[in-house]
RNA sequence: GCGAUCGUAGCUCAAUUGGUUAGAGCGCCGGUUUGUGGUACCGGAGGUUGCGGGUUCAAUCCCCGUCGAUCGCCCCA
């Protein structure tokens, strides 16, 4: 029998890390009610159509990282590489356009098929915001707000910063990328093998070329301010005035793109060099032609996406945000009793465990209920009278351990309560 | 899809240029010490060295394949 193992690029968490991932989505979801952000749920696989359309089918994610497989039905279906399509297909289906403009959010687990690294896996998991139904560049500013909140709030904003850009409009867009390509196109010979096969599929991306060969080259590529519709140059211009009076700081990144199609206007991303080759945390931007090219109506729209791993990943360490009580009975016949006790002070909103392990003498047990980072022990022992029976301890001389054991105290049942302090 | 490095108890790692019975810490199991401010003590179980082949008197160590991990390229959050 050979060893079951987790596919690859799916992860197992538990203890810290799974705390770490944890907190990156409470942090989210704290935050984004402070901007009014309602909470959308799509579904995590759709028609394998609703991502092909609309990403581009010469993406790598369409032509060759999603999970797509046949049902019973024979209808092709596909683990969603990224959240905006589905969105997008659920604003059309279900009529929501009598909602906009729309602020809604969500996170969970997306799938594409790639090599693992740091930060990368074939599972992995997003926070996703967008504001659908509006046109207005006070959306992206809204959009870029939150995330730069979030990002604040995770205690990461050292360490990330924004890089803005602006695609233009249609018009903008398809006249830079005509010059791009006619720039690079008259120097094939030192451009990379990767960048030349860009040139086919997707111009724009030989601008974050890695390769030293291409450096030169895209320095002096066309810039698309000089393409810029007087439409697209004042749409940049409010969102970067927006984004100076909410107090997020950024820098121009020219040479910045978005890897899907359906992308217009502003761009952005928040990067870190404490990832290695994952620099993008969180990125996005403005998708006015997806909801039409995918067969509704018209409709503005703007978003991002960011990776909980790599945002896991930066976060410091965690220190412990509430104490925590262990009640250990002294033998199982004290059980009932612990677990009367512990019930009330849970209802005081105290984290309190039972032990129910009765492993080794009372000294083995302190031990293990100190490694276990508890903040008080409190015993539960043979006696006649209930305040001999209990036994609170293991508490420091900090002012939140005082009030610790003042809550314990409160919470206790009736006849605990001339407990005279703890004997520590 | 391509490249580099790695793969030894449940976990983290040792094992002198290929050499006898593959070790330690943590964890686990049993016992001792009647109870503490992150050092108790004694004993025990647990490994076909990822898997398959090859070279050799002899392989954890060298070679090939395969699977997996890590990091990078591509791409992306």
């Amino acid at each position: 029998m050979t060893k079951q193992q987790r596919p690859r690029g799916t992860q197992d968490m538990i203890g810290e890390q799974a705390a770490r991932f944890d907190h990156v989505v409470e942090t989210f979801n704290r935050v984004r009610k402070l901007y009014g952000f309602g909470r959308i749920e799509v579904p995590v696989f759709e028609a394998t159509s609703v991502f092909a359309r609309s990403l581009g089918e010469t993406t790598d994610v369409v032509s060759k990282e999603m999970y797509s497989f046949e049902d019973r039905g024979g209808d092709s279906l596909t683990l969603r590489p990224e959240f905006t399509a589905g969105i997008a297909r659920a604003y059309i289906e279900n009529g929501w356009q009598q909602l906009a403009p729309l602020k809604v959010t969500t996170w969970g687990p997306l799938f594409r098929y790639e090599r693992p690294q740091k930060g990368r896996f074939r599972q992995f998991h997003q926070l996703d915001a967008e504001v659908i139904g509006a046109a207005e560049p006070a959306a992206d500013v809204e959009v870029i707000a939150l995330a730069a909140q979030v990002l604040a709030e995770l205690g990461v904003d050292d360490r990330v910063v924004l890089q803005l850009n602006t695609l233009g409009d249609a018009e903008t867009r398809g006249a830079w990328r005509e010059a791009l390509v006619a720039h690079f196109s008259g120097h094939l010979d030192v451009l990379s093998a990767e960048s030349r096969e860009r040139l086919e599929k997707n111009p724009l991306r030989i601008l974050d070329s890695k390769a030293e060969s291409d450096r030169a080259l895209v320095a002096d590529a066309p810039r698309i301010d000089a393409f810029m519709t007087s439409e697209a140059g004042a749409f940049f211009e409010a969102v970067q005035k927006g984004l100076q009076a909410s107090g997020v700081g950024f820098v121009r990144a020219a040479s910045l793109v978005r890897g899907f199609d359906y992308y217009r206007h502003t761009a952005f991303e928040f990067v870190t060099d404490a990832l290695g080759a994952q620099g993008t945390v969180i990125g996005g931007g403005r998708y006015d032609g997806l909801i039409g090219a995918m067969g509704g109506p018209e409709t503005p729209a703007v978003g991002w996406a960011g990776g909980i791993e790599r945002l896991a990943m930066l976060i410091p360490d965690l220190a412990p945000d509430f104490a925590r009580i262990v009640v250990v009975p002294d033998s199982p016949s004290m059980l009932e009793e612990a677990t009367a006790i512990a019930y009330n002070l849970r209802r005081g909103k105290l984290s309190t465990t039972i032990d129910i392990a009765y492993k080794g003498n009372a000294k083995r047990r302190v031990e293990l209920a100190k490694k276990s980072g508890y903040d008080a022990i409190l015993f539960v022992r043979e006696g006649s009278r209930a305040k001999d029976r209990l036994h609170l301890t293991h508490i420091g001389g900090t002012e939140a351990a005082s009030m610790l054991l003042l809550k314990v105290l409160e919470w206790l049942p009736g006849p605990y309560r001339e407990l005279s302090g703890d004997d520590a």
